[in-house]
DNA sequence: ACCAATCCTGAATACGTTTACAATGCAAGC
DNA sequence: GCTTGCATTGTAAACGTATTCAGGATTGGT
C-alpha cells in the first residue's frame, strides 16, 4: 500500500509537506505543490482516512437510525438527511431498528467508539438511552420527541396536526369516528391520539372506546384492526389512521368486505407517502415536509458537532391537510 | 477520553494484557483477567474503533449501494444483507445514488481509503468502474449484472422470468401485449425486454414497435408511458411493465382514463413490493426472493473479504409468477 | 533440588496520518 | 550590514490500539 511517506519521498519533500497540499493548499508554494501533486498522482495515492480519523478524532460520518427503512415517509427524510450531508461533506450510515427496540442501545457504542461523530435518530429512543446521550454526544432527533429532554428536535406539531385531521372529519358531520393509533410506545403515536381527543371535546363529540384501536403503523396492522372496527354493531362512519400505511390497509380491509370508500365510510391518513395516491379514491392525509424535516436535523446535527450555540432546540416544522377523495359528507 | 493505557494503569497491568482481554481472552490468567474487566468498568472503557482498524486495517464495515432507497423491492434485499452481516459482526453503511450514475465513481473511493471492507453493488456500474474494481476489492453485485465481467453476481434469471411473464399474458389470449421496460442503461432492464421479445417469438406473435416503451421504474413513468399507449389507435390488451411500482401507475393510468383492469385491459408487473396488494384489482406479477438475494450477496462478500474461495461466482435464485387478479383471459 | 516445558506478561514497535514547533531562506527596512 | 518578519519547509511527537518477541513465572517430572 503506498503512503503518505512514498508521495513524500518520490516529491522529494517532507510528510509534512504532502499533507499540507491536501489539507491546506494555500500554505505551500506553487512549485513544491506541482511537485507534490504530480508524485501523488503518479503512485495512484489515496490517503487512509483511519489515520487521518485517528489523528483528528473526527470520522465525518454521521449515523441515522430509523425504525422501517421499507417505510416511504422515512425514506424522504433520509433524502433530506443526506442532502444536507452531503453538502458538508459527511457521510451518513443507516442503521435499521426494524423496530427492535433492544438494538438502539447499541447505537450508542458506535458513538463511543468515535464511529461517528453524531446521531440522528428517527425512532422514539427509550429513557435509558436519553440519559446516556443527553448533553454528552451530538444527537438529534428527527419526528420523534421525549418529554422534557433537552436534546434538539425537529418535527411537525402531530397534536394541532391530528386535531385538523379529526376536525375536518367532524365538519363532515362524522360523529362515529374511529381512530387506528400507532404504538403507545411512541410518543408520536400518543400525541396523534391526543390531538384526535383534543378535537373532540372541541366539538363535543363523544365515541365509543371500542373505536379507539391500536396498530403498529404497518399495512397489515391497518387491515386487521379495520376488519375488526368493520365486525362491530355499529360501524363508524370516518376512520383517522395514524399513518398513511394503515390508512391504506383499513381502505383495502372496508373494500373487501363490500363498503364503498368514501360513500360508506371517509378514511384520513398521515404522512402523505408517495403510494396515498395509487389506490382508488385518491387519499385525503396529513402532508409533513419530511424532506425539511431531513434538512433542518443534519443541519441542526452540524451545528452541535462544531460546537455552535443553537438558539432553539425544537423546531416545529408545518404540515398540511391533503384533501382527495377519500372523505365526503356525511349524508 | 480514557484509553487503554489508563485501564492498564488501574490495573496494573501492560496495554498488550488489556488487548489480550479484550481480543483473545483465553491467553490471560483468570485472576489478571478479573482486575482489568474490574478496571475497564470503572473508567467505563470503550476501545477506540478507529485506533483498532487503523492497527488492523480491517473496518468491518460494508457499503450497499443503492439505486433507489424507497423502493421498497431495495429495502428487501438490505435487509436480507443486514441480517446476514450482523450474524457476522459487519455494518452495513447504505449509499442511495439517486439514480445518479456519476456518483457512483465516488464510491469507490470509499474503498481505496478503507472506510470499508467490501461493497454490494444494488445498481448498474459504468463499465469504467468495473475495471477499476474488478480483482483489486471485494466487490458483489446484486439483482444487476456485468456482462462478461468477473464479479461474482447473485440475481434471478430476469430473462426467463420475463418469457414467463409474457408467455402468461399470450396464453390467455393477448396478442396486443405492451412492454414498458426500465432505463435501457440497466442490464437487468434490457434482459427483462429480453425474455419479452423471446415469449413473443416463441409464439409467433408480433407486436407493433410503438408497444414497447421506456420508463426509469418509477410510479411516474409508469403513469406517463401508459398514458402514451392509451392514446395510441390500437389499445394493447394486455401490458408487462418491468417492475410493480410502472405497473402500479400504469394501473392508475389506465383507471383515470376511465378503462377497466383487468376487464379492458391485463396488467402484470414485476417485483412482488409489498404496494402490489393494496391496489384493485391486486397485482398479478412475478415475486423476487429478494430476502434471500441479500441474504446470499453479503454471504458471497463475507468469503471474498475472508479471501476464501468461491466455487461459483454466478448465483441465480428462483423467482416465481404470483397470480392475483389484474390479468384475465381475452375474450 | 534441578531442568524443561508451558503459561503469562511486558516492552517496544508499527499502523499512516496531522500538527506544534523549529529551522531555514529571503526580502524589506533601518 | 544587521535586524525583523514572513513564507515555506522539515522534524518529531502524537493519536490509541494490536502484536512480536523475549523474558519471567510456574508447573511437572525426575
Amino acid at each position: 500500500m503506498v503512503g503518505i511517506i512514498d508521495v513524500a519521498k518520490r516529491a522529494k519533500v517532507s510528510t509534512a509537506t504532502v499533507s499540507r497540499v491536501l489539507s491546506s493548499p494555500h500554505t505551500v508554494r506553487e512549485e513544491t505543490m506541482g511537485r507534490v501533486l504530480e508524485a501523488i498522482k503518479d503512485l495512484d495515492y489515496h490517503p487512509n482516512i483511519l489515520a487521518r480519523q485517528l489523528r483528528t478524532l473526527e470520522t465525518k460520518t454521521v449515523i441515522v437510525v430509523v425504525p422501517d427503512i421499507s417505510n416511504p415517509f422515512f425514506s424522504k427524510v433520509l433524502r433530506g438527511i443526506e442532502y444536507v450531508a452531503a453538502a458538508n461533506g459527511y457521510q451518513v450510515l443507516l442503521k435499521d431498528t426494524t423496530n427492535d427496540l433492544e438494538l438502539e442501545s447499541g447505537y450508542v457504542d458506535l458513538l463511543r467508539q468515535k464511529k461517528a461523530d453524531g446521531m440522528i435518530f428517527l425512532t422514539v429512543m427509550n429513557s435509558e438511552l436519553v440519559n446516556i446521550v443527553e448533553n454528552q454526544y451530538p444527537v438529534v432527533l428527527a419526528c420523534e420527541y421525549i418529554e422534557g429532554s433537552s436534546i434538539p428536535t425537529v418535527s411537525i406539531d402531530n397534536i394541532s396536526a391530528a386535531r385538523k385531521a379529526t376536525e375536518y372529519l367532524i365538519r363532515l358531520g362524522h360523529r362515529q369516528i374511529a381512530f387506528i393509533s400507532g404504538p403507545t410506545t411512541s410518543v408520536l403515536g400518543q400525541d396523534r391520539l391526543k390531538g384526535f381527543y383534543q378535537a373532540l371535546a372541541q366539538y363535543n363529540v363523544t365515541v365509543d372506546p371500542v373505536l379507539i384501536q391500536e396498530g403498529d403503523f404497518t399495512y397489515e396492522s391497518g387491515f386487521n384492526v379495520m376488519n375488526k372496527l368493520l365486525a362491530l354493531n355499529q360501524l363508524p362512519t370516518g376512520v383517522f389512521a395514524a399513518n398513511d400505511e394503515m390508512a391504506l390497509g383499513a381502505i383495502k380491509a372496508i373494500k373487501s368486505k363490500h363498503f364503498r370508500v368514501p360513500a360508506d365510510i371517509s378514511v384520513i391518513g398521515f404522512d402523505n407517502i408517495k403510494f396515498s395516491t395509487i389506490v382508488e379514491p385518491e387519499l385525503t392525509t396529513i402532508a409533513q415536509p419530511a424532506f425539511e424535516i431531513g434538512n433542518k436535523a443534519m443541519d441542526l446535527l452540524i451545528k452541535l458537532m462544531k460546537n455552535k450555540k443553537i438558539i432553539r432546540n425544537q423546531y416545529i416544522l408545518d404540515d398540511k391537510l391533503i384533501i382527495r377523495n377519500s372523505c365526503v359528507k356525511k349524508l
